[in-house]
DNA sequence: TTCATTTCTTAATCTACATTAATGCACCGC
DNA sequence: GCGGTGCATTAATGTAGATTAAGAAATGAA
């Protein structure tokens, strides 16, 4: 845990760091982005004075987020303890995690990325679920989900 | 802390509610979902055995969302208890919020609607940052936001 | 089984937003 | 000051996915 002075544009964490920190803002406003394969910006959340921004991918694995500062800003770094936690807590940021990927898809990626991104992620799920569940969970109209299918038959 | 045996269909939480619990899923398929204004239904997260369901609202405020079985299911429900969590953990329930109603917006309202709900939630933070910031934040182009905000300034 | 209801698919048309491109501005550093 | 680079705006055109509509297939109740 250490008390940190960043300049604007100063970037914090680049997206594929592992032991990636937790940040918290003290003062300025600090963003999480990502950056899509057509070199696309998308921003994740914006954190002013009081927040919290991190990448809410496990300690060891490779961020998915950039983190820089649009202000200069006072922030204070701490580790992801996941010691102090109890029980439930894991629970809670494989919640968190879950979460930050299913806003990247909404936000960078086709219906057809996304129907792929489900199938290969819930694999059962697919098997167990109507399709307008599944067109309702991507957030496109059942039609599209059909077209999306019938894309991915010709394709092979 | 109780067990339930849910019948496919059964709807465990509706919207408005308060109190709402945690559901814990032993078996079948739970989902949570929102209806919007337009009576259209999305499916916010499946929940498969092992998973945890609930409405990342405080305790005591209106849900958001409908929660529902998709299969008979069994299920163990818990209340949200604050008390267990650490300083920390406080902060992780808050993110929590955010993200799911970030969520919400994506999938549910139009880029019109995301912008004024961005300028209520955080009216700071648009004098603060370039408009193209904005607009990646919303996830629409720097041009769509220019139509965007000009339509505003007609209807007035 | 049979009938009714819901779900899935296909196709035609429509629309919100993206893309492209051009122009005017603000903010740099020299 | 002046020239450059990036930013915001406007407008014309393009496109992914929505809407509408209709028929086919699956599901479920009596």
């Amino acid at each position: 845990m250490k008390k940190l002075s960043v300049k604007k544009g100063q970037i914090l964490q680049h997206k594929g760091d592992i032991n990636t920190k937790v940040y918290i803002v003290k003062s300025g406003l600090l963003r999480s982005y990502m950056i899509d394969e057509k070199g696309k910006e998308h921003i994740f959340m914006f954190a002013p004075e009081g927040w919290l921004v991190a990448d809410s991918t496990p300690p060891d694995a490779a961020a998915e987020l950039f983190i820089d500062a649009v202000e200069d800003s006072l922030v204070v770094e701490k580790a992801k303890d996941i010691a102090t936690e109890g029980h439930d807590s894991q629970k809670l940021i494989n919640r968190l995690q879950v979460l930050q990927k299913r806003i990247i898809m909404l936000m960078s990626a086709s219906a057809i990325e996304r129907y792929e991104h489900f199938v290969e992620t819930y694999p059962d799920i697919v098997q167990r679920v109507p399709q307008r569940m599944i067109a309702s969970y991507l957030g496109i109209t059942p039609e599209a989900l059909s077209t999306v299918k019938r894309q991915r038959l010709k394709e092979r």
